[in-house]
Formats: C-alpha cells, sequence, structure tokens
DNA sequence: GACTCGCATGCAAGCGCTTACATCGGTGCA
DNA sequence: TGCACCGATGTAAGCGCTTGCATGCGAGTC
C-alpha cells in the first residue's frame, strides 16, 4: 500500500504539501498540487481513512442509526441519505439496531462512540431519554427524523395534519360513514404515529360535525396483509357499512382494497380508500394517498447534518417540519357516483 | 472524551494493559481485567476506532457495495448482512453504486480503498474485469454475492435451476401450455439472471418434450406493475392461451395474478401462476414460489467474510452454491381442477 | 535599498491507540 | 538452593496522516 511518503517523494515535495494539496487546502501553489495529484495518480495512492481521521479529527463518515432495512418506508428513506451523502464524498455507516435491548444499549453507549462517524443520523426512533441524552454527548451534529423529540433537533411531520388531510378529503366527497385503519395496539413503530393519525381523522369528522363511530375503527399492522384483515373485519362488521376507509399507511390502504375486491365491493363506486405513505405500489393500485416522500426526508436529513458540518456556524435548525401532499388516484371517488 | 490514559491511570496499570484487557487478550490477570473494565466502564471510555485502526490496521467495519436500497431483493439481503455483521460486533459501511460511471469507478478506485474496512461483500453487481481486479487488489476478504464472476470468490445461486424448478412443478401438474414473464431486454439487472431463468424454464419444457413456444414468453421489468402489462400482454395475445405462468420474479408473478383476476381468470382454477424468490407477499397472495432466501444469502456471506478474517487460515471457498426451494402455495394446481 | 508582508513550503509534534520486546516475580524441579 | 521458564505487566516505538509554527523568498512600500 503506497504511502503518503512515496507520493511527497514522487512529486518532489514534503508530505506537509501532498496533504494539502490532495485535501483541496488553498495555500498550494496551482502547479504543485497539478504535480502532486499526478503523482498520487499515478502510485494510485489514497489517503489512509484511519490515519488521516485520527490526525485531522473528522471522519467523513455519517452514522445512520435505523431500526428496519427491509421495510419500505424505512428502505427509501435510506436510499435518500445515501444518494446525498454519497454526493459529498462521505460515506455511511449503519446502525441496525433491534428490538434487543442490551444491543440497543450497546448501540448508543458504545458503537457510536467509536468516534467512527462526524454525524448521526437517527431514523424513526422512539429515542429515551437516555439514548437522546448519548446522542447529544457524542458532541456532534445529530437529527433525528420523525420526532417528536424534545432534546434532539427533528426533523418531523406533522401526522395529526397527515391523517387530517387524508380524512379531509373523503369529507369533501361527500362521505359521512369513514372507517379508520390505524394500528394495533401491540404494534411497535414508535411516536405514537398510528394515534396521531388517528387523531388527525376524527378532528377532521369532529369539524366536520360527524362523531367518530368506534366500530369504524380497526386496528391493523401496517402490512399489505394486515389491512386486508382489517378491512375484512371493518366490512364485515354488522352495522358498520362505511362508505369510505382511510387507512394510516398505503399498504394497509392496498391491503384493504384487495379486501374489498374480495367482498365484492367496487372501488370507488361501491367504496372509496385512501392511504398514507406515498409508496411505491400506490401509482400501480391507483391509490389516493397523502405522499410523505421518504426519500426526500433522508436526502433532507442528510442535507442538514452535511451543511453542519461544513458549515460548524449554521447550527442544526431545531424542529423542522417535513412536506406532505394529497396525491389523488382512483381509489377515491365522490360518494353515489 | 477520555482517553486509554485516564483508563490506565484509574485502574492503576499501563496504557498497554489496559489496551490488552479491553479488547480479550489472553494474557491479562482476571483481577486486573476487571479492574480494567470497572473503570473503563466507570470513566465512560470507548476506545476511538481510528486510532486503534490505525494501530492495529484492523477496522472492524465490512464494506458492502450494493446497486440499491430500495428493492426488495437487495434490502433484505442487506438485512440479512446486517444482523450477522453486527452480531460479530462489526460495522457496516454502505457503498451504493449508482448507475453514474464516474460515480461507480470512485467507489471502487478510491473509497473502498481507504481502508477503512476489513473485508467487502459486492452484492448483485456485475462486476467488470477492472472492478473486480480493483477488489481483489484491496488485499482484503472479498466475496461477490450473486455471481458467476471468474476472479472473486462468490456465492451463487442456480438460475437456471431455478427456472427449471419452478417450471417442472407446472408440468408435474400437467402444465403443457405454460407462459413465461421474463425479462425486459433493457432491464439492467445484472448477470444474465432472467436469461438463466429463461434456460431453465426451457430446457425443463424440452426435458418433457415440448418446444418453447416464442407467443409464450413476455418480457416485464421484475415489479407487480410490469408483470401485471406482461400478463394482460401474454394472455390476451390471440392463439397463445396458456394454462399457467411461470414469472421470473415473485412481484412480477403477482403483478400476472392480479391482471389474471382482471381479466376474469381464476387462480389457479383457470390460470395456475408461480415466481421466484420468496418475496414476502408471497405468502399473503398465496403465491407458489421458488424461495431463494436472500435474508440468508446475505448472512451467509457475512459469516464467510467473517470467518476469514478471524482465522485468515482458511481462505473464503471459491464458489459456493445457494440453495432454493420450491414452496407450493394456492396459486398452482392440478390443471383441469 | 531596507523593510514589511504574504504566500508557498517544510519541519516536526502529535492524534490515541497496539504490540514487539524487555522486565520482573513466582513456580517447579533437580 | 539455584536455574529455567512462564505468565503478567510495562516501555516505547510506531501506525500514516494533519497542522501549527518556522522559514524563505519575492513583491510591494516608502
Amino acid at each position: 500500500m503506497v504511502g503518503i511518503d512515496e507520493v511527497a517523494r514522487a512529486a518532489g515535495v514534503s508530505t506537509a504539501t501532498v496533504s494539502r494539496a490532495l485535501s483541496g487546502k488553498h495555500n498550494v501553489s496551482e502547479s504543485t498540487r497539478e504535480r502532486v495529484q499526478e503523482a498520487a495518480q499515478r502510485l494510485g495512492y489514497v489517503v489512509s481513512s484511519s490515519a488521516s481521521s485520527l490526525a485531522s479529527g473528522r471522519t467523513r463518515n455519517i452514522g445512520v442509526v435505523i431500526p428496519h432495512l427491509d421495510r419500505w418506508f424505512f428502505s427509501t428513506l435510506l436510499s435518500g441519505i445515501a444518494e446525498e451523502v454519497t454526493r459529498a464524498g462521505y460515506d455511511i455507516t449503519l446502525y441496525n439496531v433491534t428490538p434487543d435491548r442490551e444491543h440497543r444499549r450497546q448501540v448508543f453507549d458504545t458503537f457510536l462512540r467509536r468516534q467512527r462517524v462526524d454525524g448521526v443520523i437517527a431514523v424513526a426512533l422512539e429515542l429515551g431519554e437516555h439514548e437522546s441524552r448519548a446522542l447529544l454527548s457524542l458532541g456532534m451534529p445529530v437529527i433525528a427524523i420523525g420526532g417528536p423529540n424534545e432534546l434532539l433537533p427533528t426533523l418531523s411531520i406533522d401526522d395529526v395534519g397527515l391523517g387530517r388531510l387524508a380524512t379531509e378529503h373523503l369529507l369533501a366527497m361527500g362521505h359521512l360513514d369513514i372507517g379508520h385503519i390505524g394500528a394495533d395496539p401491540e404494534f411497535d413503530i414508535d411516536f405514537h404515529i398510528p394515534s396521531s393519525r388517528r387523531h388527525g381523522f376524527e378532528s377532521a369528522l369532529r369539524a366536520a360535525g360527524i362523531d367518530p363511530r368506534p366500530e369504524l375503527f380497526e386496528p391493523g399492522d401496517f402490512t399489505i396483509e394486515g389491512g386486508f384483515r382489517a378491512a375484512k373485519q371493518l366490512l364485515g362488521r354488522p352495522g358498520a357499512s362505511p362508505t369510505a376507509i382511510f387507512a394510516a399507511s398505503d399498504e394497509m390502504a392496498i391491503g384493504a382494497m384487495l379486501a374489498a375486491r374480495d367482498l365484492g365491493y367496487r372501488v370507488p363506486t361501491d367504496l372509496s380508500i385512501a392511504g398514507i405513505d406515498g409508496h411505491e405500489l400506490g401509482r400501480f393500485f391507483d391509490l389516493t394517498t397523502v405522499d410523505q416522500f421518504p426519500a426526500r426526508q433522508g436526502a433532507r436529513a442528510a442535507a442538514t447534518i452535511l451543511h453542519e458540518l461544513e458549515q460548524p456556524a449554521g447550527s442544526v435548525p431545531d424542529r423542522e417540519e417535513l412536506p406532505y401532499e394529497l396525491v389523488v388516484r382512483g381509489s377515491t371517488a365522490r360518494i353515489g357516483t
């Protein structure tokens, strides 16, 4: 493995100059820089990240703490982070926290403290106070996606607003009997996301002068299968007979569409269905949804961290709200159409 | 940030002993080890990875080169890698290669050479000779998932066998007119996976004395939507009339199921459908498939690399075949049932 | 022409660990 | 009792860079 002094010798300068030339410092003459770059290129020299990190204290590496890699929302978000981070020439190291308490503690108390990263993005994790403080005490830029978190800078989305918007859309289409598929109580996704969405749903109903009916609620587990089961339950329940269903995620909404079809409902003629997420399958199923742009959430978090790293002056804004958008497709229609 | 000498002082030993005690070397007395661990714990000491790496030459970090993060197969595989790697106390750094040639070159020629990782797993990438050699020249354990690759140790699956197995299942159910949804020519997944599966399909047919009929083939893009479109095409084509369809991926198979339903076919009564992958949605759609266990593929690759790192004696086996398994569910049935 | 200033460059001291080698007791054995 | 040996520990030399400070040199100033 060729080292910096070999390059220095080849270029006829000192290692200090090589270092400066290669890392784009401004106090190197153009001709020297070219000579050094040429030599480095020719010798196939690449700076050793550990040596560089040790000496400079910077790793050019971002840590991403994430609870799932194989679920659409998370992998899409991660993809957004990766693109942004890579563009800036940083690497990503992944901290996949599992439900295992002990392992999770290790991640926060040990792994993240090994000084392997310059900043941390915590994705959709309910962080305990100990964990939040652990992140804070890292002494580096940190951002959480999907708060709220009192202690950390947070990029969060207004889940109440999300639920309200979807519901208002259905109300605007004339629906009065709207079913809701929300969270299984035991469902462990954090942040009360499901209950916030449900609040949005109920507040929209109330604002329209409608009292939420308990028999029009059914919990699901945020998968297609869960939505399918919940919809069957909801639609089969005597006295429920909704004309529309709002599911707290697109996957559940798709499950609901399939269930409705199964039961002989035509969507949207007999039953309108709306979801939340902007799932890639939504287009195919022609699903009305509230898109929350997960890839952009990731990109935005990454950009914020990177900006903070390059310009330590401007600190991470404490609380930022993420945009969302109603996407009306063919799964919802005016009642009686 | 507390350093090793602080711990040494607190425990009343030298830094060398702290280092040995904390990294589990065997030549430290039990009592000393305990004292050191206690001191480290109390002071919140965590070894700096850059200093440790620089001194020891080991990073406890595995690089994963992967073309997509947001597709089911890849994220599932990554998840398998992550679990295994994390268990061993290693970190993962992600190299998300994009179609951009220049960026891709950078990954192989620069990023991977920064000595940030101890080993590399290259996932489902068609590696050019230059790239393979670049990996080889890293001087560390490397493994490719999804070969074949002449130059690198490879974990690969017999795609021909996969296609053959699915087809033989349909043949065993009495089907003679079997449609196939394979690759869009422009589809860029590497390795000729689709054409291998098609070969398997055709060779199974021939072995059964059936000549493949070109009108029973239709390309798709490996998404649900693509499978949907392809199936509509296939089923609507005059003179085709298959009694079964074998799709080269589960997502396409699911699309085909939905298309079939749309067209009034009952699955499996009128039309049997089989896929490949073991996609999580397969269970819900009751899809017969050939499971290729992507999470296990990842875990296996990770285990191989880790083993190689811990026991440099046994080198990575050059070529390993991955297991697969027919999973018969309700989307296929005997013809005429 | 002497002096200041600024820029390009070199020198060398670390960054915070790991580990080869030296040291030091203690044990077992003759 | 003396010697060889072994395990536990300390000493100190790096690992391969970055960067503060010193140096030298040419240009600008009066």
